[in-house]
Formats: structure tokens, sequence, C-alpha cells
DNA sequence: GCCATACTTAAGCATATACTTGACAATTTT
DNA sequence: AAAATTGTCAAGTATATGCTTAAGTATGGC
């Protein structure tokens, strides 16, 4: 794998915004049209809609449209770059301090990228 | 809990950045200087020691100094908030698939808020 | 003491970002 | 057909952000 980066790094830059997150949250209670999504948000519909824009360019969100209605869903597979990234800190350093016990080494770590786990 | 929330809303915004995820990866292999975490960028030490300040604010990194030395390492459970938003948002919506395949067996998608089975 | 190292601090700058407004288009509803 | 609903698009703006430069502080080695 040569670089599967460039994901990830708009997924985490979406996931940067508080408002953005909470449509993640509103929408993780099911499908929703832009205007119920925009509704208890204190800003305007085109603002929104900016941010759906931004969720859905990185893989987080799906949106349909039809007839005059968009309606929003989460795409389940969207997080899994984020969660996978996370995890392979929290398990690297993990991982790290166990071995810190014994040694002071001054040996490299190797360089894998263990993503099997997903 | 009245406000839980400005912790996660600063890990959050503080991985979005390209360059302080960078410096977590390397601070997985083991505590570092801030020169030694900034050879390898391309950028003034100035511009590390700012991101590093973002990284310790929220918990993510903690940083001691000793003699002339600063040395950053990882904070172990800085990444537990971003990892639980994480899983509680992907749990939430796998559940719900779970039950919108039951429903879909039998009949239409519910139109309006029925989210009772939530 | 003197100089290099390893930061620290403050200021400034250029771009990015999160909005707003306002004008428009497409679909329902009446 | 007219009006209301639902969203789209294009600017524009104000602030945030990532970075630089430059001058300063504290420590360590000679």
């Amino acid at each position: 794998m040569p670089q599967p980066k460039p994901d990830i790094d708009r997924i985490f830059h979406a996931l940067g915004d508080p408002t953005r997150r909470a449509l993640m949250e509103k929408l993780s209670d099911g499908p929703m049209s832009v205007s119920k999504l925009a509704e208890p948000l204190t800003m305007t519909l085109a603002a929104v809609v900016q941010h759906l824009q931004v969720l859905e360019e990185c893989g987080l969100v799906r949106t349909e449209k039809t007839g005059r209605v968009r309606t929003c869903r989460i795409e389940p597979t969207g997080l899994d770059a984020a969660a996978a990234w996370l995890t392979a800190r929290r398990s690297r350093w993990e991982q790290r301090l166990d071995v810190l016990g014994d040694l002071l080494a001054q040996e490299e770590v190797p360089e894998e990228e263990d993503n099997s786990f997903l």
C-alpha cells in the first residue's frame, strides 16, 4: 500500500468541526432531510448544506435527492478509517508501554502497519 | 454532567490537522525531544512547538522539561474520548441498521420520527 | 567567560474556514 | 396558476489557523 492517506486526512478534518459532529450524531438517529437536520441549529440552511458537502466528500454521509427533498444518511463504513487510526495509535504505545518495563533498548521499532484487525 | 463536551471538541480539532497526527504517530515510537520531533518536518521548530501546545492542551500529549530539553510523550488515556465517540456512533447505526433490516422485511421505511426503537 | 544548543515568546502574514446574504430553480400544495 | 416548500449557487466577509521571522531566555560544553 503506497499511500492510503488522503482519505483519512479529510475524515479527521471533517470530524474536527463540532457542527459536523453534531450532524453525524443527529444522523445516528436515522436518515433525515436537510431541513430537518438544520432545524435545531442556529445557522442558515445554506451553511448546513456546506457542512453536509464536506461530510459527503469524505464518505461519512451519503445523500440522495428525491423530489425536492434531499435525504441524508450515515455511510456505515465511513468511520472505519478513523477508528482504525485511533486503534493503531493506541495499541502501538500500549505495546510500547508493556515492553518499556524491561528495556531502554536503542533498537529500532519495526515499521509495521498492521491493520489486519479490521 | 452538564458539559462533557469541550474536551472531545478540542481533541477532534487537534487530530484534524495532518501535521499533528504525524506528531502523534512519531510519538508512538516513544518519548522524544521537541527538536527530534521537528527534525524530519519541513517547518520551523516554532511551528512544531505550536502544534505540540495544541496537543498538550487537549490531553493527547504530555511534556516535561529537564535541563534545556523538553521531552514529549503520548498521554495514554488521551485518545479514549475520541475512540469512545467513534464507537458510540458506529454501534448506534449498526444497531439501527439491524432493526431497519427487520422493518424492511415487513414494510416500507417509516417516514416520520419513529425512533422509539432506539 | 563564551558560545552553541534547545527551546520560548511575540508579532505578523497569507490562506482557509465557517458562516451570511440574496437571487435562483425545482417540486408540492392549494 | 399561484404560493409555499425545499434546496442550490455564487459572492462576500470576518475570524481562525498554520506558518514564518526575529529577538530573547536558559542550559550545557569548552
